[in-house]
DNA sequence: CGATGGTTTTTTGTATACAGAACCATATCG
DNA sequence: CGATATGGTTCTGTATACAAAAAACCATCG
C-alpha cells in the first residue's frame, strides 16, 4: 500500500512474500550466515511484517534459515557434504515411495501416465543433442517424473516425506544446470538417468519391490556422483540454484 | 495482558501457543477434521492472535493440521494407514542414518554412550518385570536411543530429516502404552526391540552399514506388526497420544 | 590509546485495529 | 413451499502501534 510496486495482485501477501525470501535466500542475494531483518525484508518483498513473519516461519520449518537465540533468524549455510547427504536422504526416500508403489501396485492410468512422462523426457534428451537450449524444461520434466513416482505411492504420508527430502537445493539429479562445453557428458548423464527411470517405472509394473527400491538408490548414487563431478570440475559443470549456499564450503 | 491466567510466565507467548496447539490436537481436544478458529484459540492459550498464527503456520509445516482452501485451518485427519506409512518412512531414515554412521564411522565416545543408554534400558526392562509402572520413563528413554542414534550419523541433513519423519503419533516403536493385563508380551516385545538396538548398535561399532540398516528397518517392521496387533485387539494394548487422530479411521 | 559504562537506536515479540471475504440466517419473491 | 437475494455476523488476512530487549554508538575515564 505504501507503493504499487505488486508484480502480481491476484497472489497473497503471505505467499508473494514466501516466494520472495525463498528466491533471495537461494538465489545468493542474503548470505549464508547472513542476518535477515524482518525490516528490509518488508523493504524487498513490499510486503507487512506479518506476512514477512509467516515466510520466515515457514522457512525455518523448510530448513533454509534458522533461528538466532537472541531473535530473528540467519540464512542456513550449507556445506558441500550437507548436499551430498540430501541426495542420499532422498535416494532412501525414493527407495521407499518405489518400493511401496510396487508393492501396493499401481492403476493401469498412473501407469500409462508416468510413462507418457517418460517418453517426454525421451524427446527432450533427443532434442538436446545439439544444443542444450532445453535444459530448464528438462529439469521442469525430471523434477514432474518424480513427483510422479512419489504420487505411484499413493501414500500422503510418504509423498509428503519424499517431497521433504528434496528440499535442499542439488537434491535433485538434475538440481545442476551444464554449461554448453560439457554437452556429451551431460547427455550421457541424462541417458542414463533415464535408463534408470524406465528401470524403475518397469519394476513397479512387475511388482518387484526390492528392485524398485535398489534402483532408486542406485540413481541417488549417480546423482551424487556427478555432483562432486561437477564440483571438482566446475569448469565443465556449472552449478545453478543455491550456489551461495554451498559456496562458503569451498 | 487480558487475564494473567499465564501458567508459565518464563516461555514466550510463541512457543506456549504452539505448545498449548499441539498439545489439543494430540489430546484430542481437537476432534480430526475439525475448524480451528483463531479466535478460539486465543481463548484457549491466553496468547494473542499472532502468536497463536505462527504456531499454526508450524504445525502446517509438521502437518498435524491443513489449510482451508477458503482460509483457515483443520486439524488433518489420520488412517491407519497414514500411521503404518510414518513407520515405514521412518523405517527407511532410520536405516539410513545407521548405515551412514556405520560407513563413516563414529567415535568411542558416542559409541559408550549409546551403550549407557541402552544399559540403562536394559535396568528398565528388568525393572517392568512385575508392573508397567515405569512404562513411561522407558519411552522417553527410547527416544533418547533414537536420538542418539540419528546423532551418531554426523550428519545435521540426516538428524532432521528423522526426526522429522517421527513427527506423526506411534511412528516410535513405542509409541503406544500397554495396558497392565498385556504384560508378558509387552516384554518380549520390549526385550526383541532392545535386542535389535543392540545389534544396530554392534553393527555401527562393526562398520557394518549394510547389516545396520537392515536391522533398523527390520526393527521399524516389528513396530509395524505391533501396532497392526494392538489395533486389532485393543483389549490387550491400549493407544495413548492423537487416539483421536485415528478414530475417525476406524 | 584502550576499555567501560551509559545512552540512543534498532529490532524483535506481541497486541490490536481495520478491511475484505466467507458464512449464516432471514426474509422476500416466484 | 422453495429458491434466491440480502443483511448481519464472524472470520481471516494484513497493517501498524507499542514495549521490551538487544545492539550499536559515543563519550568518558583509567
Amino acid at each position: 500500500m505504501t507503493r504499487d510496486n505488486d508484480p502480481d495482485r491476484s497472489v497473497s501477501q503471505t505467499v508473494r512474500a514466501l516466494l520472495s525470501l525463498r528466491d533471495l535466500i537461494l538465489s545468493g542475494a542474503l548470505a549464508p550466515g547472513e542476518r535477515i531483518s524482518e525490516l528490509s525484508m518488508v523493504e524487498r518483498t513490499g510486503a507487512s511484517r506479518t506476512p514477512v513473519r509467516m515466510a520466515l516461519v515457514r522457512l525455518e520449518e523448510e530448513g533454509l534459515i534458522e533461528p538466532i537465540p537472541s531473535g530473528g533468524f540467519s540464512v542456513k549455510a550449507f556445506t558441500e557434504a550437507d548436499i551430498f547427504d540430501a541426495i542420499e536422504v532422498r535416494g532412501a526416500m525414493e527407495g521407499l515411495v518405489a518400493r511401496a508403489a510396487a508393492q501396493r501396485g499401481v492403476s493401469d492410468a498412473a501407469l500409462a501416465d508416468i510413462r507418457d512422462c517418460l517418453a517426454e523426457i525421451d524427446v527432450l534428451i533427443d532434442a538436446m543433442e545439439s544444443s542444450l537450449e532445453h535444459f530448464s524444461d528438462y529439469v521442469r520434466l525430471n523434477a514432474r517424473f518424480h513427483a510422479a513416482l512419489h504420487e505411484l505411492s499413493g501414500s500422503p504420508v510418504m509423498i509428503r516425506q519424499a517431497e521433504r527430502a528434496g528440499a535442499l537445493p542439488f537434491a535433485s539429479p538434475s538440481g545442476f544446470v551444464m554449461a554448453q562445453s560439457a554437452l556429451p557428458q551431460a547427455r550421457t548423464i541424462l541417458i542414463v538417468a533415464q535408463d534408470q527411470h524406465r528401470c524403475v517405472v518397469e519394476a513397479i509394473a512387475n511388482r518387484e519391490g526390492e528392485r524398485a527400491d535398489a534402483i532408486m538408490r542406485e540413481h541417488a548414487r549417480l546423482a551424487r556422483r556427478n555432483l562432486q563431478l561437477a564440483l571438482e570440475n566446475q569448469t565443465t559443470l556449472d552449478l545453478v540454484a543455491g550456489s551461495a549456499l554451498i559456496r562458503r564450503a569451498r
